[in-house]
DNA sequence: AGCATTCATGAACGTGCGTTCATAACGGAG
DNA sequence: CTCCGTTATGAACGCACGTTCATGAATGCT
């Protein structure tokens, strides 16, 4: 099959997305530093030059790739739980942290690796602070708290932003050691429903 | 100079441990993946092959500095704080966080690039659990909640599993953000007050 | 002193990776 | 049909890294 086809019946993606798609799935599954250049040309079906009529650099590809997956993830989890006044609290810190859990358990195997390469590492700053915090996942639901102690719906002497670093905290915590294990394909499943009940409801007690 | 005095010159250390130790500060600056043979020979003063007049590879080399690096930092910080009816439960948790932030602080940069690695990964299995959970941190500080409990200073419906994943959680929240920095040599006074003081008093409220 | 053993040395080797480039296949314009 | 710009191709290149090995120096034993 002549590859202008094969480039054709790709359902019409150009050779571009299809490369940024190999390249996001290869690093949802083996972390940013896990695989070659040839590991994408493998996988993408196409030769090993490729990458380089599209992109400068391996790097510019995964630094795209890596957007595109955060980019897609929080696109299919829909938009953030939590709207200030609204159902209890405790549901919506439980919809928050599972929200959290399925965001980070997706993102973080794809940042696994980055943080010992500085100069991948610095181009990818403004990706690096996501994998911390979640795109502002901590400063979003500080915000959301700090509202939801407007309404007097909280403790007044409660501290939005140590709540809101206890519960992504928990969320990392519960995900951390699961990345070590050999599959590395964490799912919100896998976590004991007693440690989510447990950690809402302490740190429900703990604020309101 | 001779190689022989060289060696005897450093302080009568063999040159086995001087390895290790030299991997041991490698580690702590640039992670277990961040640097090559011939840097640990560089920075040890020494020809490019020693390496392997004393370990059979590369990762044995590691896993030994590794696990050197784990034992020097827990020797460093002392026992683990919190005795069962001994001071305040918030002075005890403080304690406790102070540890674990001073000891992940010290241990997880030199974890730093093991993740994207599957074969250095299987070789560290022992080692991998402890960057997650710290030795049994989590554990140690669960069961420490648990005496208190039976002790009655603790609310009898409170979880200690789900407390100690709080403590611990925020303590890697408070520390993943700082690895990414350039330097990435965080201490525990680099961390805003207030936010170890809201974390303390919100698991307090949580819990009693 | 003579010999055997140990071990540091650093040049050299093989491998794997990112990258380049001459080649050719393709589609469109005239 | 022919020419031309575009772009996929994959062999080849250069480099960095882990590892090996022939060499020689130091040490201990007899």
């Amino acid at each position: 099959m002549s590859p202008r086809k094969a480039a054709a019946l790709r359902d019409d993606q150009s050779l571009r997305d299809h490369l940024i798609a190999t390249c996001e799935h290869l690093m949802a599954e083996r972390g940013a530093a896990g695989f070659t250049v040839r590991d994408i040309a493998r996988n993408a079906q196409v030769a090993d030059g490729v990458l380089y009529n599209h992109f400068t650099d391996k790097e510019e590809l995964l630094a795209v790739a890596l957007h595109a997956h955060v980019r897609n993830t929080e696109r299919a989890l829909g938009e953030r739980p939590g709207t200030p006044g609204q159902d209890t609290l405790e549901a919506n810190l439980r919809a928050y942290l599972d929200y959290a859990l399925r965001l980070h358990m997706a993102i973080m195997p794809a940042f696994a690796g980055l943080v010992s390469q500085p100069k991948v590492l610095a181009r990818f700053a403004e990706l690096s602070n996501p994998m911390a915090d979640g795109q502002g996942l901590q400063a979003n639901l500080a915000a959301y708290l700090r509202a939801e102690q407007r309404l007097g719906r909280l403790r007044s002497t409660a501290n939005p932003d140590a709540a809101a670093t206890i519960l992504i905290g928990a969320c990392h915590e519960l995900i951390l050691p699961r990345l070590y294990v050999q599959g590395a394909q964490p799912s919100p499943n896998d976590i004991p429903p007693g440690y989510i009940d447990g950690i809402v409801t302490t740190l429900i007690n703990g604020i309101v």
